[in-house]
DNA sequence: CCGTCCGAGTTTTTT
DNA sequence: ACTCGGACGG
């Protein structure tokens, strides 16, 4: 086991980077493989700038996750240590973050409630359900999900409701626009932003109003987006608008690395980016110093089937290594075995827990390694940010604070108002509401005398009640200092009822896990963190983010924080653990163990995307981020079954272990091969290796249960021939026929 | 108004 | 498998 390349000195760097760290004069596009110091190339060019004469303050670099902006800063100290506080002025942040910012200091401008909430996954679903109903579509023709995912595609594109429903051509987009419009409708009503907000309000802000553009374009004078390719529209034009000036702007990212596509990420504003931008400089960064030549070569071979690509060729500056291995394992509990078994060997040759990281497709195939990984007493952490913020009780709580910080927030309000019971039910809330909004009364106020709503006995009490109760916090927000937030945060928790409620279910539940009530400490906690780290940081910022003077304040910050948390910001390097995270997670990483698993069609590539080209090539992208993220040890597993919601099924091999190189080794430990066939026509090598074979008792949604007689490929796929007891003998297709395995 | 039971639908990835 | 919403009885 070599030492990490951390510990030794950092060797000097390569004439590629240093051409992007000191290029000026024009935008800069830094095409980045994996491995290749991009953000070592970021945190150097920051460094130079400041050294020659840049405010720290004038710097801006937006990132892709809090953690990369953390971890960013912190190189940066490191490389700015003569320079005093100067690392500490930079500002560093995500686009939602920095959006966040823009649109408290030019609320106004902006035409947003300067007191806005983010709302978090949870409460856009509430109010997105809100609005279909009130919009008299609540027939369940369209799902709420679906509904967001129309909207997210508009506000992507900056398209405002009015825009969408000029445009729309027939009866379902013009319903989505009227959808759309409702649903901003109840965003307003509880002075609310969805994360699309974020940057579409900045973005628009940007675009319209000439004195916040100019205010910000002469404060931040330099401009570093990393993970470029992962941008959307609205991102591009927040960037272009901030830099269009100045020009003094750097973007750091690779194509191949893109695999955000779904969420809006348009891929072209990483490969047109000279079209926008006539002068830039381009700089290929194609040196690998992470992983060794095996591991570069297999994910390269992998990549270059995608068709739509700009050529380039990756190469590893580390030399020789042990050959990546995949592995086709029976069912997702030997793959999981099979994992222990790896990680366990790797660490009897001294590879630390933490530098293992095992990667998959969906969150929930963590579960199974998890439990092996519990059962052989290995240390593990499962990076999901928002696992905690998901809890029921945490998410109660936060409620509360929210009611506190914005009390005319329906969503919050309409979480918790029986939380503990305090008869206050949905018959009588609705009442309540409808009255605040026919008769354009604060919520607060109607709760505070509900009889004018025509709301009396139990739930009247129970609204005077909580109507107190939020009034009392909020007087103490406003007039304690910032520094007090946690024990604010602890008397909502205590005042609220929640303590008593959750303590009580803590005891009558036998015993499982965590207690709830000790996550509502944490929430304390957490509190207590953020304002001791703001309070570290924000005298330095003169001009931005306004200083957190009250507890109101304070409480309004870590609320923004904890909605702008992501899965990644989890991710502890110290933890001393084996790493389990979503491929999409682990972007930006790297670890000398890397295991890949759940190499199968439907699961990587997903099944959502194996029918669209494009699609398809994200998942391989995606794929390839996973290879690439192992510095040492590569290990690439396959389950021949794998139960899905409750249901062993057969599975494919991914059409990716195809196209890994004649240097991977490869194994079958799934036994299945050998004796898939009856001999009856369809057979020949190569044979395909699915989980089934004849004999085999399976069961189809609609032929019902049957016996496989013979499995064999076809073409691309896969066909199996089922003798059904009521349906006769057919052959399917096993991509597509959901075939169930009996035991 | 509150708790419980049952059936339906559901999960890809995340700021 | 798991969560959510509707129905029903207390």
């Amino acid at each position: 086991m070599q030492e990490p390349a951390q510990t030794s000195a950092p060797p000097p760097l390569t004439e590629a980077q240093r051409t992007a760290v000191e290029h000026e004069g024009s935008p800069l596009l830094v095409l980045a493989g994996p491995g290749s110091g991009k953000t070592r190339v970021i945190t150097h060019r920051i460094a130079r700038l400041v050294r020659g004469g840049q405010f720290p303050s004038s710097v801006l670099a937006l990132t892709f996750t809090n953690k990369a902006a953390g971890e960013m800063r912190r190189r940066l100290e490191t490389l700015l240590v003569e320079q005093g506080d100067a690392a500490q002025r930079i500002v560093a942040g995500t686009f939602h973050s920095f959006g966040a910012r823009v649109l408290r200091r030019f609320a106004e401008e902006a035409g947003v409630p300067a007191d806005f909430t983010v709302l978090d996954a949870d409460d856009q679903e509430r109010a997105c359900k809100q609005a279909i109903e009130e919009s008299g579509e609540g027939g369940g023709r369209f799902t709420p999900r679906a509904v967001l995912t129309e909207i997210g595609g508009f506000k992507d594109q900056l398209l405002m409701p009015d825009t969408v429903a000029a445009q729309a051509i027939d009866w379902r987009a013009r319903t989505m626009a009227r959808l759309y419009a409702a649903y901003e409708k109840v965003l307003r009503r509880n002075s609310s932003l969805d994360f699309d907000d974020l940057l579409v309000r900045t973005a628009l802000l940007l675009r319209d109003h000439a004195e916040a553009r100019e205010r910000l374009q002469r404060r931040f004078r330099n401009i570093l987006v990393d993970e470029y390719q992962d941008t959307n529209h609205a991102q591009f034009c927040m960037v272009l608008e901030l830099a269009r000036e100045h020009r003094r702007l750097c973007v750091v990212g690779d194509p191949d690395q893109s695999i955000y596509g779904w969420r809006g990420a348009d891929i072209r504003n990483i490969l047109q980016f000279e079209t926008h931008f006539p002068d830039a400089v381009v700089v290929p960064l194609g040196e690998n110093f992470r992983s060794t030549r095996p591991i570069v070569e297999a994910a390269s071979a992998v990549i270059q089937h995608n068709r739509q690509r700009r050529v380039k060729v990756l190469t590893s500056m580390r030399g020789d290594g042990k050959s990546p291995r995949y592995e086709r394992c029976v069912d997702e509990h030997s793959e999981a075995s099979r994992v222990v078994q790896e990680v366990q060997a790797a660490a009897d040759h001294g590879v630390p827990w933490r530098g293992m990281a095992v990667l998959y497709r969906m969150n929930s195939m963590s579960r199974v390694l998890e439990e092996a990984l519990r059962r052989a007493q290995i240390p593990h952490q499962v990076v999901r940010g928002t696992a905690f913020y998901d809890r029921r009780e945490v998410r109660d709580a936060v409620a509360y604070l929210r009611l506190a910080a914005n009390p005319q927030d329906e969503l919050a309000l309409s979480r918790v108002a029986n939380v503990p019971a305090r008869g206050l039910g949905g018959t009588s809330l609705d009442r309540l509401e409808l009255h605040a909004a026919t008769q354009g009364v604060p919520l607060l106020e109607v709760l505070r005398t509900p009889d004018a709503a025509g709301v009396s006995g139990r739930a009247a009490t129970g609204a005077r009640k909580l109507a107190e109760l939020v009034l009392a916090w909020r007087r103490e927000a406003e007039a304690g200092p910032a520094e007090t937030l946690p024990d604010l945060v602890s008397r909502v928790l205590r005042e609220s009822g929640l303590e008593a409620h959750y303590l009580q279910e803590d005891r009558s539940e036998a015993d499982e896990g965590e207690s709830r009530t000790e996550n509502l400490a944490q929430v304390v906690t957490a509190a207590g963190d953020f304002i001791s780290e703001r309070m570290a940081t924000e005298s330095l910022d003169e001009d931005g983010t306004p200083p957190l003077r009250t507890a109101l304040d304070a409480l309004r910050g870590y609320l923004e924080r904890i909605a702008l948390v992501s899965d990644s910001d989890a991710f502890d390097p110290e933890s001393g653990a084996v790493t389990l995270m979503t491929l999409h997670a682990a972007k930006g990483l790297e670890f000398p163990l890397v295991c890949v698993v759940g190499l199968e069609q439907g699961s990587l590539p997903h099944a959502r995307a194996m029918d669209t080209p494009g699609d398809l090539e994200e998942e391989r992208r995606l794929c390839f981020v996973g290879m690439t993220r192992a510095e040492d040890t590569l290990l690439m597993t396959s389950a021949a079954s794998r139960t899905i919601r409750g249901q062993p099924m057969a599975t494919v091999e991914s059409m990716f272990v195809r196209e890994l190189p004649a240097g991977v080794e490869r194994s079958d430990r799934s036994g299945y091969d050998g004796d898939m066939d009856d001999g009856d026509g369809i057979d020949e090598p190569p044979r395909a290796r699915t989980g089934l074979r004849a004999g085999m008792r399976v069961r189809h949604p609609l032929f019902g249960v049957g016996t496989v007689e013979g499995v064999a490929p076809r073409g691309s796929s896969t066909a199996v021939r089922v003798n059904f007891a009521s349906a006769g003998r057919k052959t399917l297709i096993l991509e597509f026929a959901r075939l169930q395995v009996l035991g």
